[in-house]
Order: structure tokens, then sequence, then C-alpha cells
RNA sequence: GCAGAGAUGGCGGAGUGGUCGAACGCGCACGACUCGAAAUCGUGUUACGGGCAACUGUACGGGGGUUCGAAUCCCUCUCUCUGCGCCA
């Protein structure tokens, strides 16, 4: 959500923006809010002057009372009582405009940067920098699940009895790496000074429709039957809810966390589960990072976060590049936006293993997130960040594509093997 | 899960139907005193919204209700504490 003071002060800005990101069906909404807000300080300006009215009258039935002068008292509460109807309707009349002004102001998508490319689709993201060099393998690189399978590392058989189709049970070695890209991507964020948290994995449906829309709800989100909780869909939603209505001293920022969790989601919608493999599944583990800082600190938090992923992966040996989300795939919330994608030598071209995104105050304003700012002493909303760290089994796919070798054994980078129990390789089962 | 107690400003803590946005204390800010500091004294100090302003509205865990009027009474939800029970 942006600030109304920007639509009331520079409405052309807001239409300007909304070009940007091709949603010119929104351009009414601008002027639309203009009017509701206007209608609302009117009706404000009225209930205000009433309810003066309402709080002296019953002063001056307390008054009365107090005299003994009962009959003059009934004439009080009987105008009272009228203006009060009055106050009543006005009330109601109100609580509809700031809905549709509410409604209204969800939709508009926040300002975003200057450095955002324009287009209007996902087709028409920009290619940022490339770390390590792409290369094909001298041999034909076989679908992930084929690895997978002959390292003898997976169960899909079991899984879908178990639980259906987008689950998996994951073994061996296999497993083991699984567990060990967690621990030294938690280790990594920890040592780049982020505090690491395990936060709850069910989270109540208002934090829930804090952090999300109903429609993103409705395709992700499973619920507890019977509980008013929810499966976090990522750990940012219980890290973020966690700040949810409240105000920090200005030196309790900039909060950097790493948070891990397993994540649940529906996957309903677009592409759905159907893809064989573990690329989408309804259940996954992810290592999470997010910062909450000075509005002036954030252009430079968003830089040095998705750095620390490419890092990451640069580490482990496989080859990244930064892929800038142009205006018409930001999400109305985001700023700025990009994926990481790791190379797949099987496709021939990069996936997305991750996603860093600055909110600036949109978040925080929604969820009413700020801190005191010491210089002017005012309450103002902070800039939140989230970026993936790593994210498997998703990356593991990335993972095995580039270390696998002709003998279908898989490399294992040297940052790994004090997780791996020293192991240098994971060799095909016989 | 059962029973009892409770939730008030940055913190502690009064307040049980009207003059309460809230006593008192702590903390914090500013000023006085001082070479400087401590101590002491004085003043100020909730948030959000409307209004150029004067001023004004709302909020005492969340939601709903009673009343002319609710921090205060009723219903409900959440959370905390104490005791019992159960359990990794």
């Amino acid at each position: 959500m942006i600030d109304i003071n920007l639509i009331r002060e520079n409405p052309e800005a807001v239409k300007e923006n909304i070009k940007k990101k091709f949603q010119d069906s929104k351009l009414p909404l601008v002027d639309e809010i203009i009017s509701l807000d206007k209608k609302k300080r009117e009706l404000q300006t009225e209930v205000d002057g009433l309810r003066a009215q309402r709080n002296t009258l019953a002063k001056k039935i307390g008054a009365l009372m107090k005299e003994g002068k009962r009959e003059e008292a009934e004439e009080v509460k009987a105008l009272s009582k009228r203006n009060n109807d009055r106050v009543a309707e006005i009330e109601s009349e109100m609580s509809q405009v700031e809905a549709d002004l509410k409604k209204d102001m969800l939709s508009i998508p926040n300002i975003i940067s200057k450095d955002v490319p324009i287009g209007r689709s996902d087709a028409e993201n920009v290619q940022g920098k490339v770390f390590l060099k792409a290369e094909e393998k001298p041999f034909d690189v076989p679908y992930h699940l084929d690895i997978l399978e002959k390292l003898d590392g997976i169960d899909l058989d079991s899984a879908r009895r178990t639980s259906g189709n987008g689950f998996y049970y994951l073994t061996g070695d296999i497993a083991r790496l699984h567990s060990a890209v967690l621990s030294y991507a938690r280790d990594f964020m920890i040592d780049k000074g982020f505090t690491y948290c395990i936060p709850p994995y069910m989270i109540r449906s208002d934090v829930v429709s804090g952090v999300m829309s109903f429609e993103e709800m409705d395709g992700m989100m499973y619920k507890i039957e019977g509980e008013d909780l929810y499966l976090i869909g990522t750990s940012e939603h219980s890290m973020i809810g966690r700040f949810m209505g409240t105000v920090m001293p200005e030196d309790k920022l900039p909060q950097t966390l790493t948070s891990y969790s397993p994540c649940f989601r529906k996957e309903k919608g677009a592409h759905g589960i159907e893809e064989r493999g573990i690329y989408r599944i309804h259940q996954f583990e992810k290592q999470e990072m997010i910062v909450l800082c000075k509005p002036e600190e954030s252009d430079f938090w968003y830089e040095k976060l998705w750095n620390y992923t490419v890092e990451l992966f640069v580490s482990m040996e496989i080859p990244v590049r930064q892929l800038l989300c142009c205006s018409g795939d930001l999400a109305d919330l985001k700023y700025q936006s990009c994926d990481i994608e790791a190379w797949s030598p099987r496709q021939k071209k990069y996936f997305e293993v991750g996603s860093c995104s600055n909110l600036t105050d949109a978040q925080a304003r929604r969820l009413g997130i700020r801190y005191k700012n010491a210089k002017t002493g005012k309450n103002e909303f902070v800039h939140t960040l989230n970026n993936t760290v790593v994210a498997p089994p998703r990356m593991l796919i990335a993972f095995l594509e580039n270390h696998l070798r002709e003998d279908g054994s898989v490399y294992i980078p040297s940052v790994l093997r004090p997780y791996m129990g020293g192991k240098s390789e994971i060799q095909v089962k016989k």
C-alpha cells in the first residue's frame, strides 16, 4: 500500500507509475481514490462535530443528574438520542467509504525504482550480472529425477501413496546433502552478521491477510481444519508478522535476520504441480533472509542481499545470473526485485532458484511496522526486504546437474564436505 | 485440557458508570544550580486521524453489546500468570 499523501499531492506520478506497469485499467482508481478521500474527510468533519456534541450533552446530563434535575436531564437525553441516530447514520456511510477506499488503495501498485526495466511480462525481464562460466557438459545430462534415482536418493512412489502428488521422500546421501546445503547456508548467513531465527510454521488468519492478498492466500495457503491457523508458504510470513503493529527504536535497525522453515504451498493455478520431479512441490525447505531498515538504507541492502545469494552459489561452484524483474512482472507490493537463476546444463538455460525484493514501505504500511526516527521524534514506516538464501530440493536440481560426472557420480564442493562427513562425492548405487 | 487471577502510556502501577487520555512513581527531554558531574528543583513527555488555525475526534489486549455517557457493566475471542492434569 502506498502513502495516500502521494496520491493527494502528486496523482500524476502515481498514474505514470501505473502505466509503467501496464495496468492501465487501474488508472481510474486514482481519481476515484481522490474523490473517496475527499468524501471521507467531509464525513469525518461532520461526524467529529456530532460526536463533540454528544460528549458535551453527556457531560451536561451528568451535571444535571448530580443536581437532581431529573426532568431536565431526560429532555437532554432525548436530544442526545436523536443526535446519536445521526452519528450512526454517518458512521455507517463512512465505514462504507473507508472500505471502498482501502480496497482501491490496496490495488494501487507500489512506486517502482527508476532502475526497474520497463516491460510487460516475464518475457521482458533483463539479464543482469553473470557469475561463473555456464558450461555445457561433454555428455548428455539426464532429467534430475533420473539422476536422483540412480543415486538411490528419492522415492516418489511411496510419497504419492502416503501424501499424493507433489511430495517426496529424499533418502541417504541425497537427504544428507539436502540438510548439508541448508546448514551451510545458515552458517554462511550467520557469518555475514545475520541473526538466525526459527519461526512458527503456522500463523493466524489476521497475519496471513496482512502479508498477502486474498487471491494469493487462496492459491497458496493450507488451512488447519477447525483452527484459525495456516501453514506458512515461506518463513517471510511469520518473520514479517513478528513485527506487525510495532514501533521500534531507531537503534534497533537494521534488523538482519535469516530464518529456516519448511514451506507449504498448494500451488493452485498457472503452472500447477504436474511437472515431473521436484521442481514444483507442495512442501520444501528454505533458508530465507529478511531485512527491516531505515528508508534511506533499503537500496543499499537490496544490492547486498542478492549478492549474498550469488556468493553462496558461487562458493558451491554453481554458475548463476541475476535476472532483473521488469515493471510488468513486478508484484504490486514491490519497488524492485530480481531473481537469482542457476545454470541448468541439461536445459542449457538458467532457471529460478531465488528471488530478492525491496518492498520499501508498502508492506510496512500495510502491517503497521514503524520505527521512531531519533532526529524528528516521529514514528515512520520501515522498509522491508526479503531474499531467498537457498531453497532445496529445487536447488538440488541445479546442484546435481552441475556437479554430475559422466559416470553418474556427483561431485561435492569443498565448502559442503564438513556437512557431509568429509565426503567429496556421492556415488552411484550398484 | 480443567480451575482461579489478570491484560491500562517506554516501564511499574492507580482508577469499578459522568469533570479520565488517564493519579503516583520510574525513565526520557529541556532548563536552573555546578568549573563539570551526581544529587536536587522546575517544565515538558501516548498514538493515530480531521482542520490554515483555534480546536476537535478516536483508541485503556481484539471484536461485539448495554447506556444520553464505558478503562469501569454484559457476551466473545486471544494472550499472560498460578495450581492441577497430560505430553515430545
